[in-house]
DNA sequence: ATCATTCGTTGCGTATACGCAATAGGCCAT
DNA sequence: ATGGCCTATTGCGTATACGCAACGAATGAT
Protein backbone atom coordinates (compact mmCIF):
# COMPACT_ATOMS: atom_id res chain seq x y z
CA UNK A 1 0.00 0.00 0.00
CA UNK A 2 1.12 3.65 -0.99
CA UNK A 3 0.98 6.36 1.78
CA UNK A 4 0.92 10.02 1.13
CA UNK A 5 0.71 13.16 2.33
CA UNK A 6 -1.26 15.40 -0.32
CA UNK A 7 -3.78 16.82 1.97
CA UNK A 8 -0.41 18.27 3.96
CA UNK A 9 1.23 20.08 1.39
CA UNK A 10 -1.79 21.02 -0.27
CA UNK A 11 -3.29 22.52 3.50
CA UNK A 12 0.40 24.42 3.13
CA UNK A 13 0.07 25.93 0.02
CA UNK A 14 -3.14 26.96 0.98
CA UNK A 15 -5.18 25.57 -2.30
CA UNK A 16 -8.12 23.77 -2.69
CA UNK A 17 -8.77 20.57 -4.62
CA UNK A 18 -10.20 22.14 -7.30
CA UNK A 19 -7.02 24.40 -7.52
CA UNK A 20 -4.84 21.61 -7.48
CA UNK A 21 -6.50 19.22 -9.81
CA UNK A 22 -6.40 22.29 -12.03
CA UNK A 23 -2.92 22.60 -11.43
CA UNK A 24 -1.91 19.22 -12.34
CA UNK A 25 -4.69 18.47 -14.56
CA UNK A 26 -6.81 16.17 -13.23
CA UNK A 27 -10.54 15.95 -11.80
CA UNK A 28 -11.17 17.56 -8.31
CA UNK A 29 -12.64 14.25 -7.21
CA UNK A 30 -9.34 12.35 -8.26
CA UNK A 31 -7.43 14.46 -5.70
CA UNK A 32 -9.91 13.67 -3.61
CA UNK A 33 -9.49 9.71 -4.32
CA UNK A 34 -5.80 9.97 -3.75
CA UNK A 35 -5.60 11.53 -0.81
CA UNK A 36 -8.16 9.49 1.02
CA UNK A 37 -6.42 6.32 -0.41
CA UNK A 38 -9.17 4.98 -2.53
CA UNK A 39 -6.96 4.69 -4.99
CA UNK A 40 -3.50 5.49 -6.03
CA UNK A 41 -2.01 7.59 -8.68
CA UNK A 42 -0.29 7.06 -11.95
CA UNK A 43 3.84 7.82 -12.18
CA UNK A 44 3.05 10.57 -13.95
CA UNK A 45 0.39 12.44 -11.54
CA UNK A 46 2.99 11.83 -9.16
CA UNK A 47 5.68 13.46 -10.65
CA UNK A 48 3.57 16.06 -11.85
CA UNK A 49 2.23 16.29 -7.84
CA UNK A 50 5.59 16.72 -6.60
CA UNK A 51 6.62 19.23 -9.35
CA UNK A 52 3.89 21.37 -8.32
CA UNK A 53 4.76 21.37 -4.24
CA UNK A 54 8.11 21.53 -5.05
CA UNK A 55 9.00 18.37 -3.39
CA UNK A 56 10.59 15.39 -4.56
CA UNK A 57 8.34 12.35 -5.07
CA UNK A 58 9.37 10.57 -2.20
CA UNK A 59 8.21 13.76 0.44
CA UNK A 60 5.02 12.85 -0.95
CA UNK A 61 4.55 9.42 -1.69
CA UNK A 62 6.01 6.36 0.19
CA UNK A 63 5.68 2.91 1.02
CA UNK A 64 5.80 3.07 4.20
CA UNK A 65 3.97 5.19 6.52
CA UNK A 66 4.71 8.79 7.07
CA UNK A 67 5.77 9.68 10.89
CA UNK A 68 3.50 12.27 12.66
CA UNK A 69 4.81 15.85 11.98
CA UNK A 70 5.50 16.39 15.48
CA UNK A 71 8.33 13.80 15.17
CA UNK A 72 9.69 14.62 12.22
CA UNK A 73 10.08 18.54 13.43
CA UNK A 74 11.78 17.47 16.65
CA UNK A 75 8.96 17.06 19.65
CA UNK A 76 10.49 17.55 22.60
CA UNK A 77 8.02 17.01 25.63
CA UNK A 78 6.30 13.89 24.66
CA UNK A 79 9.61 11.88 24.14
CA UNK A 80 9.91 10.71 20.17
CA UNK A 81 13.38 10.06 18.81
CA UNK A 82 15.50 11.93 20.98
CA UNK A 83 14.55 10.93 24.57
CA UNK B 1 4.18 11.66 -21.55
CA UNK B 2 6.55 9.98 -18.95
CA UNK B 3 10.29 9.07 -19.80
CA UNK B 4 12.29 6.38 -17.52
CA UNK B 5 15.96 4.96 -17.70
CA UNK B 6 14.88 1.57 -16.41
CA UNK B 7 17.02 -0.03 -18.74
CA UNK B 8 19.88 2.10 -18.13
CA UNK B 9 20.10 1.03 -14.49
CA UNK B 10 19.01 -2.25 -14.89
CA UNK B 11 22.58 -2.85 -17.19
CA UNK B 12 24.58 -0.84 -14.59
CA UNK B 13 22.79 -3.83 -11.58
CA UNK B 14 23.81 -6.64 -14.15
CA UNK B 15 19.79 -7.61 -13.70
CA UNK B 16 17.78 -9.46 -16.19
CA UNK B 17 14.10 -8.66 -16.72
CA UNK B 18 12.83 -11.17 -14.95
CA UNK B 19 15.30 -11.01 -12.50
CA UNK B 20 14.24 -7.49 -11.78
CA UNK B 21 10.35 -8.33 -12.10
CA UNK B 22 11.07 -10.71 -8.96
CA UNK B 23 13.20 -7.74 -6.71
CA UNK B 24 10.01 -5.62 -7.31
CA UNK B 25 6.93 -8.08 -7.75
CA UNK B 26 5.80 -7.99 -11.09
CA UNK B 27 5.68 -10.10 -14.40
CA UNK B 28 8.93 -9.67 -16.83
CA UNK B 29 6.47 -8.68 -19.41
CA UNK B 30 5.54 -5.57 -17.45
CA UNK B 31 9.25 -4.36 -17.17
CA UNK B 32 9.33 -4.43 -20.73
CA UNK B 33 6.59 -2.83 -21.24
CA UNK B 34 7.51 -0.21 -18.86
CA UNK B 35 11.02 -0.02 -20.75
CA UNK B 36 9.85 0.69 -23.71
CA UNK B 37 7.45 3.45 -22.92
CA UNK B 38 4.27 1.17 -23.73
CA UNK B 39 2.58 1.65 -20.44
CA UNK B 40 3.42 3.93 -17.71
CA UNK B 41 3.80 2.38 -14.28
CA UNK B 42 1.74 2.87 -10.72
CA UNK B 43 2.96 5.00 -8.29
CA UNK B 44 3.78 1.89 -6.27
CA UNK B 45 5.67 0.48 -9.26
CA UNK B 46 7.84 3.26 -9.06
CA UNK B 47 8.48 4.15 -5.53
CA UNK B 48 9.23 0.31 -5.70
CA UNK B 49 11.82 0.44 -8.80
CA UNK B 50 13.44 3.34 -7.62
CA UNK B 51 13.78 1.97 -4.32
CA UNK B 52 15.32 -1.47 -6.00
CA UNK B 53 17.65 0.81 -7.54
CA UNK B 54 18.45 3.09 -4.48
CA UNK B 55 17.80 6.04 -6.25
CA UNK B 56 14.91 8.78 -6.56
CA UNK B 57 11.79 8.49 -8.03
CA UNK B 58 12.74 11.36 -10.50
CA UNK B 59 16.34 9.58 -11.38
CA UNK B 60 14.42 6.53 -13.20
CA UNK B 61 11.04 8.88 -14.23
CA UNK B 62 10.60 12.39 -15.53
CA UNK B 63 8.34 14.51 -17.66
CA UNK B 64 10.66 15.96 -19.69
CA UNK B 65 13.59 13.45 -21.51
CA UNK B 66 16.45 12.29 -20.07
CA UNK B 67 19.94 14.12 -21.36
CA UNK B 68 22.20 11.34 -22.87
CA UNK B 69 24.42 10.24 -20.11
CA UNK B 70 27.54 12.16 -22.04
CA UNK B 71 26.55 15.09 -21.30
CA UNK B 72 25.68 14.18 -17.43
CA UNK B 73 29.02 13.41 -17.51
CA UNK B 74 30.80 15.66 -18.78
CA UNK B 75 31.92 15.10 -22.42
CA UNK B 76 34.78 17.33 -23.64
CA UNK B 77 35.01 16.57 -27.46
CA UNK B 78 32.20 16.97 -28.64
CA UNK B 79 31.32 20.39 -27.55
CA UNK B 80 28.11 19.74 -25.23
CA UNK B 81 27.76 21.98 -21.97
CA UNK B 82 31.02 23.03 -21.29
CA UNK B 83 32.34 24.40 -24.34
C1' DA C 1 -32.07 32.90 5.69
C1' DT C 2 -29.79 32.61 1.44
C1' DC C 3 -25.53 31.88 -1.09
C1' DA C 4 -20.77 30.27 -2.23
C1' DT C 5 -17.17 27.19 -1.31
C1' DT C 6 -15.40 23.04 0.05
C1' DC C 7 -15.66 18.39 0.76
C1' DG C 8 -17.58 13.29 0.67
C1' DT C 9 -19.91 9.92 -1.89
C1' DT C 10 -22.17 7.21 -5.47
C1' DG C 11 -22.96 5.62 -10.05
C1' DC C 12 -21.64 4.76 -14.69
C1' DG C 13 -18.59 4.96 -18.42
C1' DT C 14 -13.76 4.36 -20.69
C1' DA C 15 -8.75 3.81 -20.84
C1' DT C 16 -5.05 1.42 -19.27
C1' DA C 17 -2.03 -1.14 -16.05
C1' DC C 18 -1.15 -5.56 -15.02
C1' DG C 19 -1.24 -11.14 -15.04
C1' DC C 20 -0.73 -15.19 -17.78
C1' DA C 21 0.18 -18.11 -21.80
C1' DA C 22 2.09 -18.63 -26.14
C1' DT C 23 5.15 -17.74 -29.95
C1' DA C 24 9.38 -16.19 -32.24
C1' DG C 25 14.02 -14.36 -32.92
C1' DG C 26 18.97 -13.45 -31.32
C1' DC C 27 22.88 -14.96 -28.99
C1' DC C 28 25.95 -18.02 -26.64
C1' DA C 29 27.11 -22.13 -25.08
C1' DT C 30 27.94 -27.39 -25.72
C1' DA D 1 22.57 -28.94 -34.42
C1' DT D 2 20.38 -28.71 -30.04
C1' DG D 3 19.39 -26.37 -25.93
C1' DG D 4 19.35 -22.37 -22.65
C1' DC D 5 18.70 -17.39 -21.60
C1' DC D 6 17.17 -13.00 -23.01
C1' DT D 7 14.08 -10.17 -25.35
C1' DA D 8 9.78 -8.71 -28.35
C1' DT D 9 5.11 -9.36 -29.31
C1' DT D 10 0.29 -10.80 -29.28
C1' DG D 11 -4.03 -12.13 -27.32
C1' DC D 12 -7.27 -12.40 -23.67
C1' DG D 13 -8.72 -11.61 -19.14
C1' DT D 14 -9.32 -8.61 -14.75
C1' DA D 15 -8.48 -4.71 -11.65
C1' DT D 16 -8.25 -0.06 -11.25
C1' DA D 17 -7.27 4.81 -12.45
C1' DC D 18 -9.61 8.42 -14.17
C1' DG D 19 -13.69 11.61 -16.28
C1' DC D 20 -18.19 13.30 -15.55
C1' DA D 21 -22.58 14.23 -13.31
C1' DA D 22 -25.21 14.44 -9.40
C1' DC D 23 -26.44 14.88 -4.59
C1' DG D 24 -25.84 15.81 0.47
C1' DA D 25 -23.53 18.01 4.38
C1' DA D 26 -20.63 21.61 6.68
C1' DT D 27 -18.77 25.95 6.95
C1' DG D 28 -18.53 30.90 6.39
C1' DA D 29 -20.01 35.38 4.53
C1' DT D 30 -23.62 38.56 3.43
Amino acid sequence: MVHNRISLFRAEKGLSRKELAAAVGVNPQTIGFIERGDYQPSCELALKLAQTFGVPVEALFSLSPFPPLSEQLGARSQGATNA
